[in-house]
Order: structure tokens, then sequence, then C-alpha cells
DNA sequence: TCCTAAAATGAACGATCGTCCATTTATTTT
DNA sequence: AAAATAAATGGACGATCGTTCATTTTAGGA
């Protein structure tokens, strides 16, 4: 073999390590945020030497731009899972969308203080943005394209417009509770905050989505 | 005199460069963010000497407290002076609130920045939270006996849950447009994040608010 | 088992952090 | 005009920052 082969064993211990140093990042932002995650503070948490970041990742930095892409990749896994138990229908898929972005798994004390941590901090929004805008698009195409569904169905002067308000406002709404999240925790109720959205597009979709969830109507009721 | 008496030439001069100082932090957190936000930043842009943050302030970090304090009062005096000139109809004021949150008088670069900023700082969180809570608490008092008024209106069958919804759905919309704005300041469009608003709380209270505003409609006509 | 090379270590570096305080400057009072 | 006092200055302090690299440890192949 000519070049370097690949060891198993060397290969498993790096990766968990790096892993290490992502985590303990995360945990520290978490508990003290960004600007008190010093590489002292990282490497302790972490458990591992000093020189370890460098030697890994090139710079602090860098580190800091790997964790970015685990926590958007985070939310995206968690999506994708609940898309792919979700009914097929374009109300099912919405309402799966809703459900997932202020469940548990998505929306909890590590996730919410890692994302605000990274939008407030100026020299880090160009980086999260390099692993949040792609996944953004998804997401607000993901719901218009089911809102232009629905839209069809109901007799709306404007369907596209109609479809274009219920993205924005789901997206904003679903935003804003997790502005709440952060602010009130313990105030926090998700079943409530899933009726007031709920409440919003049910009324401009009256034929498929009701207060309590999906509607499946039969369209010859019509 | 016994004690000192005051000076005014002095006191307005030391007041100045106090001033000076905050702005100079504003600045810079809206430039460079919380965590590039030294001493060595601050009294550069303020070109005052290096013991004027302790003088003045104590710390860096009271300074920055007094920094938030100005920020919450900011939005807080907007508000107020946009009621002021508002009429006194329960669909006036809600369309109010929301015209001045969204108005570029409180909503802009550099505003959304500085909020983001010190959300973002766990460290700072319980600072702003101080600043922050009473005037969040007093926007949703004020939305909630609003929609309440016009929850009696409509024949709802339960109307605080109504107006619950209500101002918890148009708090959380304004608080996610203001992400949008913070991460897309080019695309951002003050009128449609209105209209969304609108068509949101127009269904709820169709007899008091459309799609474009208020309505003052004859409680004859019922 | 010895050798090679990758991986990990941690002491040390210069830079910068926030704070302090002896000194200088500016204003008001005597 | 001199004395008193408040305000402002900026050099210096120890602590901590992110980074570097000579050295040690560890795993895999010979």
């Amino acid at each position: 073999m000519p070049k370097s082969a690949r060891s198993p064993v060397r290969r498993l211990k790096t990766q968990k390590n790096k892993q290490a140093l992502i985590d303990a990042t995360l945990d520290s932002i978490v508990e003290l945020g960004i600007a008190a995650t010093s590489v002292t503070e990282i490497i302790e948490r972490a458990d591992l030497s000093r020189g370890m970041i460098h030697l890994h990742f090139g710079s602090k930095d860098n580190l800091l731009v790997e964790a970015v892409k685990q926590t958007g990749e985070l939310y995206y896994r968690n999506l994708e899972d609940a898309l792919s138990v979700a009914g097929n229908t374009s109300q099912e898929r919405i309402v799966a969308v809703i459900d997932c972005d202020l469940g548990e798994r998505t929306l909890n004390h590590r996730s919410v203080n890692i994302w605000y941590a990274f939008r407030g901090e100026a020299r880090e929004r160009s980086k999260i943005a390099l692993y949040t805008d792609t996944r953004d698009k998804k997401l607000n195409s993901l719901l218009f394209n089911e809102f232009r569904v629905l839209a069809e169905v109901e007799d709306a002067s404007d369907a596209t417009e109609l479809a274009v308000d219920a993205t924005h406002g789901t997206l904003a709404m679903m935003e804003g509770f997790w502005t709440d999240f952060l602010l009130h925790p313990d105030a926090f109720d998700r079943n409530h905050c899933k009726r007031v959205i709920l409440r919003f597009i049910s009324v401009l979709f009256p034929s498929s989505i009701g207060a309590e969830g999906p509607i499946f109507q039969n369209r010859a009721m019509r």
C-alpha cells in the first residue's frame, strides 16, 4: 500500500474526540453563551488537551462552524423523520411540520439556547446563514407547496397569495413561539401554541384544517 | 450650602460623556456583536479615555446594563407615541401597535441587531429580562384588553380564549417578523408582514378588523 | 518485538481582556 | 487669583484569550 491505509480503531477514536469537542462547545454555549465559551472552557468540558482544537479543526472558529452545522442538521433530520411518519395529505404534512417544530425533540432548552446564541453574535451570522438558509428555504417551499394545494380547495380569490400569507404567517408564529420558549421556558405551553397556529390556518383553510387538526372532508360534500 | 451644589455645566458635560459611551457601546454591538465589544473598542468609538467606563459605570458590565435599559425604553417610548396619536377604538389601537412594531422607527437594522445580540448572550439574558419583561407584560395586557373588547362583539363561544389566542398569535407573529428582518433585511417587506397579521386577526374579528385595517361597523347593522 | 507514523499532550507565547489608580486637566468656590 | 474639588486621563496590572510546537503517547505494520 503506497499511502497510509486507514486504521479503523484510530479513525474511530479521533472521530469520537472531535465529536466530544463539538458537544462540549455546544454545552458551554447553552450554559454560558458564546462569549464565555473559551478554548479553556471547551477542553475542560471535553476532558481533552489544549492542542486538540487546533489539531482537529484548525482553529476555534472552525470548531464553532462545525457546531453550527450540526445544529442545523439536527433540526432538518427531525423534520424529515416527522414527515416520513406523517400521512401524505397536505393538511397532515403541514400539521406534522408544526408538531415537529414545537415538539420536545426539536424545541427544547438546549436547542433554543444554541440557536439564539449563534443568531445574536454578528460574527457568527454569516456562518450560521450558510447552514440555515438552505433549510429555511426548504421549509418555506415545503409549507408553501402544501398550502398551495389546500388553497385550491378553498374558493379563494387569489390562491397563491393565500398560500404565501399562510406560509409566512405560520413560519413567523413558529419563530415567535421559539422566542417565547427562550424567554419564558417555564410558562411555555406547547399545546397552546399549536392551538393558536391551528386557529390561524384553520380559518384560512376551513375545508381542510380544523382547530383540532387535519380534516378529511369528502370533496363531494362541497 | 453644606453639600456640593450642582454645577450645571459640569453635570451636562458628564452626562454627555456617559451617553457617548452608551451610544458607542450600542454602535459596536450592532457592527461587531457583544463578544467583540471590548472596552478598547468602546472608548475608541467614543473618543474618550480608558478610565471613563469605570468612573461613570463602575464596570463594563454595568455599562451594558444601561445600554439594554435604554434600548427597552426606546421601544416603549415609540409605542406610547404611536398610541397617543391613534384613535381610541380597540381596533385602531391594535393596528397602531402592529404598525409601530413593524415601523421603521422601531424595527430597523440597528434595533434588531441590538435586540438579538442581548437575547443571544446568556450572561445578558437576566439583565435584559429586567427591562423587557415589564414591557412585554404591558404589551401583552394592552393587546389582550383590546382584543377582549372586540371578542365581545363577535359571537364567539369563548370570548376570553379568543382574545388570548389573538394576543398570543399576534405577538408571536411580530416576533417572527423581527427575526425575518434580522436574517433577511433586504427581502423584508413591512406591508406584506402587516397584511399577514391583519389577515390573521381579521378572520378572528370579522366585525371589527378587515384585511385593510380597522372597520367601523354600525352595530345596528348586525 | 521493534519501528513508523499518526494522534495527543501541555507548557509557553504574544496579544488582548477588564480594571485600577496616581496624575493631570477643568470647573467652581473662596 | 488662589484654593478646592470634581472630572478625565492613560499607563500599568494580573488574568485570560487563541494559537503554536517540541515532546510524549499510542496504535498498526513489519
